[in-house]
DNA sequence: CTAGGTGCAAACTGTTTGCAACCCT
DNA sequence: AGGGTTGCAAACAGTTTGCACCTAG
């Protein structure tokens, strides 16, 4: 965990990356502040807003729009674990996936744009399988 | 306008409809009310989330979710005026943009999934073309 | 020792809700 | 006349900020 880019360590940092790290998926603000009081690394909220928004600014956590509500944050993993969405507008349950057509088209795209294109997120609506089996 | 799906018209919702009607892309909650007062058709805050909600599960306007902040509506046309949105990370302008190799893409990806998936929606994060040039 | 990191609580902002007045039909 | 519709203001939730304390280096 290489933060060493002028940053000092910080149990609170240190317990939001290792929480990240251990994580697949994005998760909220909310929902961290909740994990790490559950494992006894209580940190307050506005240190969580503020470590997330730090880590974005070094690229080594995302903050996707996912849903409706509030945002998610996920850790950028090299490329192994770049994954896009599928939320369900009936139940709220999101659902990573992957798709190697839909990056061969954005990548294909990105060249068009007469833009730098840096990151891209994608995120599907539906209904999730239990939803729509129910 | 064919609102008639049970619904009753109201000022206000007209006046939101010919405004969406005549936008080409987004417009958040704060816009329209703003662009709504400027026309001399003031609608309170309240109505105009409520209606836009409506309009959303009549889906006859989507909510993105671009950027970091706001959400965003925009009427769903038929099929010419479907498009996806660039956000420049530095001015935070939204440039609307279309790509027929992404809709198949998706549109294959779509099929491939165990789910329905109803709605898509992309965004790229990057600079835009006076950011990068400046 | 001291600059950066952290927690608390208050401030902010976009969104939602309660309620009384209003106006299409 | 009557129920959906609207506006106002207060309530909410997620996020940000001010400030005093603390801790890593």
């Amino acid at each position: 965990m290489l933060a060493q880019s002028g940053h000092r360590s910080g149990q609170a940092r240190r317990a939001l990356l290792e929480l990240l790290d251990s994580q697949t998926c994005a998760l909220s603000a909310v929902e961290i502040e909740h994990e790490l009081r559950e494992g006894n690394r209580p940190v307050g909220r506005a240190s969580i807003y503020r470590i997330l928004d730090e880590l974005e600014r070094l690229h080594l956590v995302q903050k996707v729009q996912v849903g409706q509500d509030m945002a998610r944050y996920e850790p950028t993993r090299a490329g192994d674990g770049h994954h896009h969405h599928l939320v369900c507008d009936n139940c709220g349950t999101i659902t990573p996936f992957t798709d190697a057509g839909l990056e061969d088209a954005i990548l294909e795209l990105s060249r068009r744009l007469p833009v730098r294109v840096a990151e891209h997120e994608i995120v599907l609506h539906g209904d999730c399988q239990s939803c729509a089996a129910g």
